[in-house]
DNA sequence: GTCTATAGGCTGATAGAC
DNA sequence: GTCTATCAGCCTATAGAC
């Protein structure tokens, strides 16, 4: 036993120092700045080693991305516990923009780069990824605000359309601060009440 | 007369041809294609001569930044005709989003790329350019409802609050779909419509 | 003003030795 | 598996001839 499992691990082990790197450099310079020499410089490998590990560039900055998803997943959690499905999605969104603005190129990285590596990750049907996870925890309370009659949804379809709005707001929120720091002026805490408050007055059926 | 004015009038030709290049690099290519040799080569020019008429690559990225802004702010010009404030708002909204997703590359370089490029370009205290007269396209039906008493917002800064609230929310549909075209499934035209719905319904008393 | 030539970098990816 | 060496490009920007 042991000579096939322990290379398997020392490959995994492998793996992710270069995933580790390649976050690191994403992180503290922007995925312009992700390039094979850089990598395995930070590995202390030879670039040609790298490609043992993944067949290109692409393949590293995907799973990058990917650990991406799982940390929004991981911001979401203490969210989760919240049974009032209205606080529960305040939370989250705000742990969303939270999330967004203070790891600046993980989420350009994520939502705003190239769409090749957002599709290699969101476009699955493949329903237990973390980003459709991440994307559940939106629909779910909405589904629940629809069963409990307070909001008007009579279909899935118009729940996601629903969460989809949610989302957009969000995301619009940390896209335009990540890109326009200053313009508009509204602070971010300010711009995140009015846009939670606007939401759920419209949504909310009275 | 003439000899200087019309040493400045063909210096303004290239330069507007350099320029017109340097969008059309952009709007099929991406911002990534747009450097100084293919801006020479599609004006017939040496890469050095370019230096001649700009003194980087990036200033001509801000040229052609500007010119979207300008392009973004006629995409308004039909709705100004609406005097319902609540009408030109949505009217403005779904210019605004046609626009962004008829100009793809443009608007990523507008609003997604640089964030050196967009504050050249909207941070500026002038109140003149096109990108802070395209924002106040959006103030002023929201000052306005505010004057009707349609709204609460009882100074400027909420008024303004306002104002943004509704364009992380154009700008989130139109960032969203440019960077995940089929992640969240709803169309746009179904998720512009609950999210105009959504604002109106929010922000207006009844 | 415009050119050629070039400095001085950078990139992803691969062949072939060990 | 890992290396060195290299292919085959790409880039911005400038010096200096004309």
């Amino acid at each position: 036993m042991g000579a096939v499992e322990r290379r398997a691990r020392q490959r995994e082990e492998v793996r992710s120092q270069i995933v580790d790197a390649a976050r690191d450099i994403v992180v503290n310079e922007g995925y312009h700045a992700l390039t094979m020499r850089r990598i395995a410089e930070a590995v202390e490998y030879s670039p040609a080693a790298i490609y043992q590990y993944f067949q290109n560039r692409d393949a590293i900055a995907v799973a990058v991305t990917s650990e991406g998803f799982v940390q929004l997943l991981h911001a979401f959690a203490p969210s989760r516990s919240l049974d009032n499905p209205r606080a529960r999605l305040e939370a989250i969104a705000r742990a969303y923009v939270d999330f967004g603005l203070t790891n600046p190129q993980t989420y350009r990285l994520m939502f705003m780069e190239d769409p090749e590596i957002t599709r290699a990750l969101l476009a699955q049907p493949d329903r237990n990824d973390p980003g459709t996870q991440a994307y559940l925890a939106i629909v779910e309370p909405i589904a629940l605000l629809a069963q409990q009659g307070a909001i008007d949804a009579r279909d899935d379809a118009s729940v996601r359309a629903i969460a989809d709005t949610l989302w957009v707001t969000v995301h619009g929120i940390v896209s335009l601060k990540l890109t326009c720091p200053t313009f508009p002026e509204t602070p971010v805490d300010v711009l995140i009440a009015s846009a939670m408050r606007t939401f759920f007055e419209g949504i909310l059926k009275r």
